[in-house]
DNA sequence: CTGAAAGCGCTTACAG
DNA sequence: CTGAAAGCGCTTACAG
């Protein structure tokens, strides 16, 4: 829509066609695009006069700059780019609420894309956020290598969850995994237990690995032997918990709890548990890790690792924000608790399988 | 940063420092900026010498157009805004990523922002959502008044679920509640239930009157009497599923079927039941409404009525991307059907509350 | 303190 | 078919 140069000074009523821009503000208080430029991003010292006269014009016009305008010329975009690994994920959903409610509150949007646990997706959304211009990215865990990482902020602002990476330009933020998993054995191990059950994470997953090892380490101070045949394979989703824990109980290998490596495998576990006619937790205690919402509702109430989901995705944002500021983040997640309901008990003497 | 015109041609190297800009392919490939943009948009017809040159400049140096120039000078960012309400619901999380696939296919991408179900948060969303020039607006549900929506799409695109609205511009896209309540109530009467209870969802929600409407259609068919004793208020979550639960067992009245207004409130019926030690389904047989991903490894399996919330979203999407084309759209969402677990069985003589 | 001007990277009438 | 130019709505050196 070329050849309209403001000739003849636009319609500056507040209902105008189309939306109010910077150029409609100057006229209206009398001043320079420049002027008003500087007073919005606090760019300048600028006579009180002016800046009241132009407060007011922006006030009059219902003036809210164009950030895609904004992009260009200046480079800020107010907006930062979240790579999460799938839109819909019960856990990382709650990190993305997190993150916005944070963003929001400085005035910066959220711009989300999955890279579904692909390194090479992932790669390509961070292409894509930064051919929109954001003016950072956060990356929830995923698969990018962590030279990756440390390449791309070296032209961005990035925060990183799930790594312990310390790089110029870049945050990153972990949470405990292994003292997650240390704690909910444990949780187990005090309550009795002497025969647990593991099932694991997709071991393409840093979480996985720690939870496992956290996992060992609890056995460890409980002095019970590891024994592999009693850990199963699962991929962090509840059909391979339920499958997981049939194969299990397919060794005839006996135990009295069963740790599942995350709450969605845990409750598939409950339910082949079910189907083979045993009681959670009379005849196995079940324990998950990540404290999703839904958890306090199955049936029993699953006790879990609490994993501060909101915090994470909170905490990356207001790191993001402190980078965006030229600040350095010194931000901490909160410890690993357990969250004890009413899938664990002490074992029954006389249960089914012990 | 001012200043820099193209005195000096541009390293044109792939590998130059900042990204590849349109000038540089036009110089590389010894044509006008406008014949790049031509080739780029299928604007107009180019002579195959120059195509072939441009393609071959676009491949080398590795040239990806620039969304945010492209939006400010165009008008078209390939980027499409999706007012959901809360960016981690399990229910509306699958529509977002069907949002997303069908919108990847065809080069956009989806900017989500978060209404909470209030409509003026929602009504901020648009005005944020227009600034960042999206070329399209998808609202799922929410609040904002059907006058808002038309309003809205006398400027801009826009696709709504869970409306029958129709208006240029404007597509919506309404998955039949009623018939899935009547469908579940149906289900519950066929096994033999006479005393099925309802628990509603939150009374402004519309697709919580429809629910309650299909509840009294399905009683009426059985020719079972509508007992407002036995309809509790929820409000779409666990919570208030038991809660509401809990008041329905209060009373004393008994029932031997149990229908919630969605799955959520149905798990935390079932935990409510189980509190009571009151079986599922021996006891009382629960319906949920939704289908949700967990519904279907809870303990007992959900019995519920399927919602496609996946096919919503990337109906919605195919919507918006005709009528983007300019084309109209003509897509049907699939039809409510029951999906049978096993929290749902015919009433035993014996039971407890019966 | 403040304005005029150039520039961000594209698109699209306008003229050949 | 194709180029030069103006414009999208801002920002920011450059000069007062």
């Amino acid at each position: 829509m070329p050849r309209r140069r403001t000739a003849s000074p636009p319609v500056s009523a507040p209902s105008g066609d189309g939306p109010v821009t910077l150029q409609m503000v100057a006229q209206a208080a009398g001043v320079s695009a420049s002027t008003v430029s500087r007073i919005l991003n606090g760019t300048a010292v600028v006579s009180q006069g002016k800046k009241q006269a132009v407060d007011e014009a922006i006030a009059l016009l219902g003036f809210v700059p164009n950030p895609v305008a904004r992009g260009l010329a200046g480079g800020r975009t107010l907006s930062v780019g979240v790579v999460t690994q799938s839109i819909d994920s019960p856990f990382y959903g709650v990190a993305l609420r997190g993150i916005e409610d944070e963003l929001d509150r400085a005035g910066y949007s959220p711009l989300f894309v999955s890279g579904h646990w692909n390194a090479s997706e992932e790669a390509r959304c961070i292409d894509m956020l930064r051919s929109r211009r954001v003016d950072g990215i956060i990356v929830l865990t995923g698969r990018l290598s962590d030279a990756a990482l440390k390449h791309t902020a070296r032209s961005l602002p990035v925060v990183a969850t799930g790594r312990k990476l310390r790089a110029p330009n870049l945050y990153s933020l972990d949470f405990d995994n292994f003292e997650g998993a240390r704690l909910a054995t444990e949780h187990l191990a005090s309550l009795g237990h002497q025969r647990i059950a593991f099932i694991a994470g997709n071991s393409e997953h840093p979480d996985a690995n720690e939870r496992l090892r956290g996992y060992r380490a609890g056995l460890e101070a409980a002095c019970i032997p590891f024994d592999p045949e009693l850990v199963g394979a699962g991929l962090f989703h509840e059909e391979s918990g339920m499958l997981a824990t049939e194969r299990l109980l397919d060794t005839r290998r006996r135990f009295t709890a069963l740790f599942a490596a995350n709450d969605q495998m845990a409750l598939g576990a409950c339910l082949a548990l079910q189907r083979r006619s045993l009681r959670v937790p009379q005849d196995v205690s079940v324990m998950g890790f990540d404290d999703l919402s839904i958890s306090r509702y199955s049936v029993p109430p699953l006790s879990t690792i609490h994993h501060p989901a909101y915090e994470l995705g909170q905490y990356a944002a207001a790191a993001m924000l402190c980078l965006l500021r030229g600040e350095k983040p010194a931000l901490r997640l909160p410890e690993p608790r357990v969250v004890a309901r009413e899938s664990t008990a002490p074992p029954v003497a006389a249960s089914a399988r012990s």
